[in-house]
DNA sequence: CGTATATATCTTTTT
DNA sequence: GATATATACG
C-alpha cells in the first residue's frame, strides 16, 4: 500500500506536457487541485478531457498516488473510457485507483464493513427481478392485496426513498404515500429486516449503508478521509441525495473534491436525481471555485444553435452559452426533419440514409438511431436487418439481466450461501423436478414455521413424510446436488465448478431440449459466462463482477450502425445521429408529463438536448404519423420540440403522405392516415383537439387510428377459436357472444372480428 | 404436476 | 406483440 506522499517536489516538466493542448477554461479546472471545484461542462467541451487530464496530472506531479484517488461515474462505460485514458496519459496502468461507478464503490466499501451494517462481507446484490419476488412475498405475509397494491410500485416507492437516503425510520411522515393504507413504511422495514437475513442487499442498499455505516462508525470514516485525497466525480447533475451525502462524507476529509457536471444534461431525475445538487454546490461546499466549461469542440454551429434554441425553452436552468469557432461559412448542415407516415416508413427512410452516408466512405460506427423507450428499437432493427446493415444494439438487456444467467448464478449463489432463498425459489424447478406449487407451498409454510431458510428446511424434510414420495425424491436430489457442489467448490476452478453445475443440474439440457428460436442464444450465452468466470479466482470475485460491472461485450471491430435510447447515449457522441419518434405522446413522453407535469417536460427537453449535442456533423429529427403502440394504430402530431428548434438552422424535408399544416405562415406537409377507415372515436378526437390547439382551425385531413371498433350489439362476429357467434351483450370492451358451437361465452372485444 | 388457453398489463428512461 | 398470471384440463 502507497503511504502518503509528503511534499515531494513535483517534476514540474511531467505534469506540464498534459496541460499543453487545453483551453483556458480547461487548464484552470485542471490546475485548480485543490479545494472543492464544480466544472460547468456544456455539451461536447472537453469534459472528459478535463477529467482524465486532471487525474493524470494529480498522479504525474505525484500530489496523491493511484490508492489515494476516489473517481466516481454512473457507468461502466465511462468508468472503463476513464481508466483506459488516463492509463494512455501516464503510461500505465492505473492501478489501485479508487474507479468505478457510485454502487460499484460503495459495494467496496461495504463488502470490507459488513458486519458492522448487519450483513457478511459476501453479501448478495440482489437485482429488480429477486427484489420484486421478496416484495411480494411480503405483501402476502402481511394480507395486503397484491392486485390492489402491486409489489412493483411498492419496490418504486422504497427505491425513491432509498434515492433520498431514508431508512424506514427516516422517511417522514408527511412522505409517507398511501399504499396499503400508510403500511408502507412498515413494510419497507420488513424488507429490510429481510434482505439482512438472507443476507443481501440491493442496489440502493450500496449507498444507503454506506451511509450507515460513516455515521455509525465516525473511525471507518476518518480511515477513508485519510485514504482519499483526492475525489472527481463525473456527471455531478445526475446524483441523487443519497449519493450526494455520500460523496460530502467523504469529502470532508481532503476537502479535495472536483465535481463535473451540466444541468441541462440533467436526465435521471425520475431515478431520484436532484439538479439541486449542482446548483446548490457553492452552498454545500464552501469557497468552491466555478469553471465554466463553454467552448464546444464537437458540434457544427447549426447543430448547435438548435439544440441551443431548443434548451431555451427550459425555463430552470443555470444557463449557459455554448460557441464554437467555426466561420460563418462552415456551418455545417442544418438539423433535417422529415415527416413520415408511420415507423415502417421511418425505418426505411433512416435504413437509405445510412445506406447513403455508407456510400460516401462514413463509417457505420459514426451513425447512431437514438429512440426515446426500447421499444422503438425494433422497428429500426428489422429494417437494419432485411437491408442487411450490421448494427448493435447498446445497453439493452445487460449480461446479467438475462433470464438464463440470472438462473444459472442463482444456482452459484446457492451453493455459496444456503440461505438464499431468492436464489433457491428461482431454482428448484427449473429444469423442471416436478416440484410445483403445491409441494413449494408446503415446503415454504414449513420452512417458516420452523424459522429455516427454504434450503435447510428441505434438508430435513426429505427425511420425513411430509411431502408425497415422488416430489421427496425428487427434492432430496436437488438438496443432495447442492451439497456435493459445495463440497466440490473448492476443489475447482470456478469455471469448471459452473461447467459441472450447469451440466448436472439439467439447466442445458433444458435449453437445448427448447425449441424456441431464442434457445441456441441462451446457451450461447451459458458458455459465454463459464468463458467469462475463467478469469476469475473464485466464485465470489465473478458474482461480486457479475451483478454490477460486466455487460455485454461487443467485442466485433468490424463497423456496425448504432442503436440506443437517449439515456444511454449519454456522453458518447457520433457524426450522424438520427433522432426518430418525436412525436407527441412519445418524446415528450405521454408519462413523464403526466407523472411530473412541468418539470418532466423539461427534463424531457434536455433528453432532446442530449440528443442532438451527440451529433458531431448532422441530427436529423424524424416524426411519424402513425404508430402501433401495444399493437394497436395510435396517430400522433409533431412533438413540440419539432416547432422549438430554431427555423434558421433546421431544413424540412417534404413528407410522405396527407395534410396540410399551418406552421408559422409556412404550409407544410405531414403524413396522415387515411380518414375513411372507420376507427376509434376518442383517438380521432385527443388527435384534432391536439391539432386545433397548436394549429388553429386550419382546414387539415384528419388522421383516424386504425384501432378495431367494437361491433355492435346483435352483429355476428369470428373468434379465432370459438368460430362464429352473435353478440349478445356489450360491457365495455367485454362482449357476451353467443357462439354455434362453442354456446355463450365471455370475450373481449379484440379477440373477435366482425363478419 | 404440467400444459394449453385466456386474460391482463405493459414500455419511459437504469446503477 | 410479448410476457406474466389465472384458469381448465389431461
Amino acid at each position: 500500500m502507497a503511504s502518503p506522499q509528503e511534499n515531494t517536489a513535483p517534476p514540474p516538466a511531467m505534469g506540464s506536457h498534459l496541460l499543453e493542448r487545453l483551453n483556458d477554461a480547461q487548464r484552470e479546472a485542471v490546475e485548480a487541485v485543490d479545494g472543492p471545484v464544480l466544472v460547468l461542462a456544456g455539451a461536447g467541451t472537453g469534459k472528459t478531457r478535463v477529467l482524465t487530464v486532471r487525474l493524470a496530472n494529480i498522479l504525474a506531479t505525484r500530489r496523491a498516488a493511484p490508492g489515494q484517488i476516489l473517481s466516481v461515474t454512473f457507468t461502466n462505460k465511462a468508468a472503463r473510457e476513464m481508466s483506459e485514458r488516463v492509463a494512455g496519459l501516464i503510461g500505465r496502468p492505473t492501478e489501485g485507483m479508487w474507479l468505478g461507478t457510485f454502487h460499484a464503490i460503495g459495494a467496496r466499501i461495504l463488502r470490507r464493513h459488513a458486519e458492522l451494517v448487519g450483513l457478511r462481507s459476501n453479501f448478495t446484490i440482489i437485482d429488480t427481478d429477486d427484489q420484486l419476488r421478496l416484495m411480494k412475498q411480503i405483501i402476502e405475509a402481511n394480507q395486503i392485496d397484491e392486485k390492489r397494491w402491486p409489489g412493483r410500485a411498492l419496490t418504486i416507492i422504497i427505491s425513491r426513498w432509498k434515492d433520498k437516503g431514508w431508512l424506514p425510520d427516516q422517511v417522514p411522515t408527511s412522505e409517507v404515500d398511501d399504499f396499503a393504507h400508510g403500511k408502507s413504511v412498515d413494510l419497507y422495514r420488513e424488507y429490510q429486516q429481510r434482505l439482512s437475513e438472507l443476507n443481501a442487499a440491493d442496489f440502493g442498499d450500496l449507498l444507503l449503508l454506506c451511509l450507515t455505516l460513516f455515521l455509525k462508525h465516525p473511525d471507518v470514516l476518518a480511515d477513508y478521509h485519510r485514504r482519499f485525497q483526492y475525489i472527481l466525480v463525473d456527471e455531478y447533475q445526475d446524483t441523487n441525495v443519497s449519493q450526494y451525502l455520500w460523496l460530502r462524507l467523504l469529502a470532508q476529509g481532503s476537502n479535495n473534491i472536483c465535481c463535473v457536471g451540466d444541468d441541462d444534461q440533467s436526465i435521471y431525475g425520475w431515478r431520484g436525481a436532484e439538479v439541486g445538487n449542482i446548483l446548490r454546490f457553492e452552498t454545500d461546499f464552501p469557497g468552491a471555485k466555478v469553471v465554466r466549461l463553454e467552448r464546444n469542440y464537437r458540434s457544427t454551429a447549426h447543430i448547435l444553435g438548435a439544440a441551443s434554441g431548443l434548451i431555451a425553452h427550459n425555463e430552470s436552468r443555470l444557463g449557459k452559452t455554448l460557441w464554437t469557432e467555426a466561420p460563418d461559412d462552415e456551418l455545417g448542415e442544418p438539423v433535417k426533419i422529415q415527416g413520415v407516415w408511420d415507423e415502417a416508413e421511418e425505418a426505411r427512410t433512416v435504413g437509405e440514409s445510412i445506406e447513403d452516408l455508407q456510400r460516401h466512405d462514413n463509417s457505420l460506427d459514426q451513425m447512431a438511431i437514438l429512440v426515446r423507450a426500447g421499444y422503438q428499437t425494433r422497428a429500426f432493427e428489422e429494417r437494419l436487418i432485411t437491408i442487411g446493415v450490421p448494427y448493435r444494439v447498446i445497453g439493452g438487456l445487460r449480461f446479467y439481466e438475462r433470464q438464463e444467467i440470472r438462473d444459472a448464478c442463482a444456482y452459484f449463489r446457492l451453493i455459496r450461501q444456503g440461505d438464499d432463498d431468492l436464489a433457491f425459489q428461482r431454482i428448484v424447478n427449473k429444469p423442471k423436478r416436478g416440484l410445483g406449487d403445491k409441494s413449494l407451498q408446503t415446503l415454504y409454510a414449513i420452512a417458516r414455521g420452523r424459522g429455516q431458510s427454504l434450503l435447510s428446511a428441505s434438508e430435513e424434510v426429505i427425511t420425513t413424510d411430509e411431502l408425497p414420495p415422488a416430489r421427496r425424491t425428487a427434492l432430496r436430489e436437488f438438496v443432495e446436488n447442492i451439497a456435493r457442489w459445495r463440497a466440490e467448490a473448492s476443489q475447482l476452478s470456478p469455471s469448471e465448478l459452473a461447467e459441472i453445475v450447469l451440466d448436472e443440474s439439467g439447466y442445458t439440457a433444458m435449453w437445448m431440449a427448447d425449441k424456441s428460436v431464442q434457445a441456441p442464444g441462451r446457451l450461447e450465452n451459458l458458455k459465454e459466462l463459464v468463458r467469462a468466470t475463467a478469469e476469475f479466482e473464485s466464485l465470489d470475485d465473478f458474482m461480486n463482477h457479475v451483478s454490477l460491472v460486466m455487460d455485454i461485450e461487443t467485442d466485433s471491430t468490424d463497423p456496425m450502425a448504432n442503436i440506443m435510447t437517449l439515456h444511454g447515449a449519454k456522453g458518447l457522441e457520433f457524426d450522424t445521429v438520427f433522432l426518430p419518434g418525436w412525436e407527441e405522446g412519445v418524446f415528450p413522453n405521454q408519462m413523464a408529463i403526466e407523472e411530473h407535469g412541468y418539470a418532466g417536460l423539461e427534463e424531457e427537453r434536455r433528453l432532446a438536448y442530449v440528443g442532438l449535442t451527440r451529433a458531431r456533423k448532422r441530427a436529423i429529427v424524424l416524426f411519424a404519423a402513425n404508430r402501433t403502440v401495444h399493437g394497436q394504430w395510435q396517430s400522433n402530431i409533431p412533438s413540440r420540440f419539432v416547432d422549438e428548434l430554431p427555423q434558421d438552422h433546421t431544413e424540412r424535408a417534404e413528407a410522405s403522405g396527407y395534410g396540410f399544416v399551418q406552421d408559422d405562415g409556412a404550409l407544410w406537409q405531414i403524413a396522415m392516415n387515411k380518414p375513411d377507415q372507420g376507427g376509434r372515436q376518442s383517438n380521432y378526437h385527443r388527435v384534432i383537439e391536439a391539432r386545433n390547439q397548436r394549429y388553429g382551425d386550419e382546414e387539415v385531413f384528419v388522421p383516424v387510428g386504425q384501432g378495431r371498433a367494437v361491433p355492435e350489439l346483435g352483429s355476428r362476429v369470428f373468434h379465432q377459436k370459438f368460430g362464429y357467434g352473435q353478440v349478445k351483450g356489450i360491457d365495455g370492451a367485454k362482449l357476451d357472444i353467443s357462439f354455434d358451437k362453442a354456446g355463450q361465452k365471455k370475450v373481449m372485444a379484440d379477440f373477435v372480428e366482425p363478419v
